[in-house]
RNA sequence: GACUUGCUAGCUCAGCUGGUAGAGCACAUCCCUUUUAAGGAUGGGGUCCAGGGUUCGAACCCCUGGCAAGUCACCA
């Protein structure tokens, strides 16, 4: 059963069909030899110059035997002039007063062969002697008018739609498609900047038997052949470090991962991490190479290590302030942890209205206190170290106290944006921490670790001391594009699926069902027999007409419903 | 998962106390040779998210469901 299509659609099919009619191949096979672009006119404009530009038609403005137009290229718009008789010298005028005029429609492809030029008001434009049709578009897009002063009016703004159409948004939408060309350069500076140090760019398995180097809920698929079942990587640390045990100085991946949990403005199901292993290197190193990495990023990609973010000045200029968790936690909320057993953490915390269970231990304790107290101050970019060793059991315990480990989290407007340790190197030690794990699992926490037995082998074999770090890259593009909501840094952001075909309605299926019997039947007849209410009546017949599923017929003063 | 808000023409949105569904842009026909949110005249275009209920009558009230956004909860 085909879509029903709108007024404007019919049209443009007429005009795709007269197209054809008259000779014209609306979808030609052929290379369009495109020499110049809107910026590249722009920026080198020379008088008189002949260009060949393709794009879409993005709006037209008729009079009469001239008109303007405007073409939309991957780099911008630029106006085009049409003359009648520099378009059509001869007698045939039939490409400007049929195809232009009549048969294009706005979104359609076409390239131009013109002469650059400026109008009486000064704009860049090209005068077109000829016009090819490229590819005609059969769906309107949405009308987006930008007026001299920037304002714009009927704006395609719709969260759903744009995400769900990502290609109208970007056609119609520049600031979109801004945001992913900075995305694109945000990795391409971050991937420079690792290649410059010699360090190797990998690639680990995304199907994984277990799944380890982090704490969340996997999504499960399975593999015919092998028989088994697989999961979908949650993170690549444990591959990145067998990678070193290898003998690879350093070694880092952009990596899809994949988890089973929440969605809202900052979680998509997919996401995309950066990890770096580098040799003999701990993590006050990884302090200064990640505040570097991203000065050198921001300069490189927004031009200054300034970034303005929801009317927030965050200044990537290294270094960065470093402040151990427990002395965050003294500052924010008076509490020593140090002084405090389990309980009276325990205490404190519900003084401080936090919500708190029995099941929490020591370092969960310190996490919400964290979390709800203190991460929400640190907006300029802030090392937060030394996290206690409960909560991080791939992390090496601090050399000066083993309850505390060396990890550092990087927090900017409050928020986490990159993860970092000096590794945890000793089999012996990473083997309990994983047991210690399996009890958080068998208490019922379903995000604890699984034990990695090839991992623990991996270690037996010996790891140098190493450091590691992971950096979020949606969100350091979220801050990098000024942008809340993950969803507008990701192309293609998780849906919903969109509705299912029709289904027939309860009253639909009664009025078929009866009509099956007969085949063709009396309305009145029919509406008698089905029982239903007239509005249900109404709906039914009204809807199976439309589905074309029934057709209603006079044959001798007498109407008669008959299954198509 | 809970709550709040929204869903009306291709797009952006009105639609009062329930009484024949509206505007701007876009589209169609006509006029117009340097315009620019071009202009002028005329016209066409609707599954009011879906289903059910109340009612003489529902875009509007009630119920159920769908999708989305926001807030919260959960979660690296």
């Amino acid at each position: 059963m085909s879509r029903a299509l709108s007024e404007q659609e019919q049209l443009r099919r007429e005009s795709l069909q007269k197209l054809r009619e008259i000779g014209v191949n609306p979808y030609p096979a052929y290379l369009f030899p495109v020499d110049a672009s809107s910026s590249s006119i722009k920026e080198n404009y020379v008088e008189g110059k002949e260009v060949v530009i393709a794009g879409r038609l993005m709006s037209r403005r008729i009079m009469g035997k001239a008109s303007f137009a405007e073409l939309q290229d991957a780099e911008g718009k630029i106006q085009l002039y049409l003359n009648r008789d520099e378009l059509c010298p001869g007698e045939d005028k039939s490409t400007y007063n049929e195809v232009f005029k009549k048969l294009l429609d706005i979104g359609d492809f076409i390239g131009i062969e013109g002469k650059q030029f400026k109008t009486q008001v000064g704009e860049i434009s090209v005068d077109v002697n000829k016009l090819t049709v490229l590819s005609k578009a059969l769906r309107p897009l949405p009308i987006v008018k930008t007026d001299a002063d920037g304002k714009v009016y009927d704006a395609f703004a719709d969260p759903e739609q744009r995400y769900r159409q990502r290609y109208v948004d970007l056609v119609v939408n520049p600031k979109v498609k801004d945001t992913f060309i900075k995305r694109s350069r945000i990795i391409n500076a971050m991937r420079d900047f690792f290649n410059q140090q010699d360090y190797l760019e990998v690639e680990t398995p995304i199907l994984q038997p277990i799944p380890g180097g982090a704490a969340a809920r996997p999504f499960i698929t399975h593999h015919n052949a092998l028989n088994t079942q697989l999961y979908l990587r949650i993170a690549n640390e444990l591959y990145l470090k067998r990678l070193i045990v290898g003998g690879f100085n350093g070694v880092y991946e952009f990596a899809k991962d994949f988890r089973n949990e929440g969605m809202d403005r900052t979680h998509n199901p997919e996401f995309t991490v950066l990890e770096i292993y580098v040799a003999y290197k701990d993590y006050n190193w990884m302090m200064e190479f990640t505040e570097q990495l991203l000065e050198d990023v921001t300069s490189k990609v927004l031009g200054s290590s300034e970034v303005k973010f929801q009317g927030e000045v965050i200044n990537f200029k290294a270094p960065f302030a470093r402040v151990p968790i427990l002395d965050a936690i003294k500052t924010h909320t008076g509490v020593d942890v140090a002084l405090l057993s389990e309980n009276q953490l325990r205490e404190k915390c519900k003084e401080l209205q936090i919500e708190v269970d029995d099941t929490m231990g020591k370092a969960k304790l310190i996490d919400e206190l964290f979390g709800e107290k203190c991460e929400m101050h640190y907006k300029q970019p802030t090392f937060i170290t030394d996290y206690p060793v409960e909560m991080s059991p791939l992390c090496k315990k601090h050399r000066e106290n083993p309850e505390l480990t060396e990890r550092f989290e990087l927090l900017v407007n409050g928020k986490e944006l990159a993860n970092a340790y000096t590794e945890l190197n000793d089999p012996i030690d990473q083997l309990e921490r994983f047991q210690e794990q399996l009890k958080l699992s068998e208490k019922g926490d379903d995000e604890a670790m699984f034990i990695d037995q090839d991992f623990i082998r991996a270690l037996e074999y010996g790891m140098p001391p190493t450091s590691g770090m992971g950096i979020g890259i949606d969100r350091l593009v979220m801050f990098l594009t000024n942008n809340t909501s993950i969803q507008e840094v990701l192309f293609f952001p998780q849906m919903r699926p969109e509705k299912k075909a029709v289904e027939l309605s309860e009253s639909e299926k009664t009025i078929f069902e009866l009509l099956k019997q007969e085949n063709s039947i009396e309305l009145p007849i029919l509406k008698e027999k089905s029982g239903l209410s007239n509005k249900q009546w109404d709906k039914g017949i009204k809807g199976l007409s439309k589905h074309s599923v029934v057709k209603v017929e006079k044959e001798d003063d007498k109407l008669m419903v008959k299954i198509i």
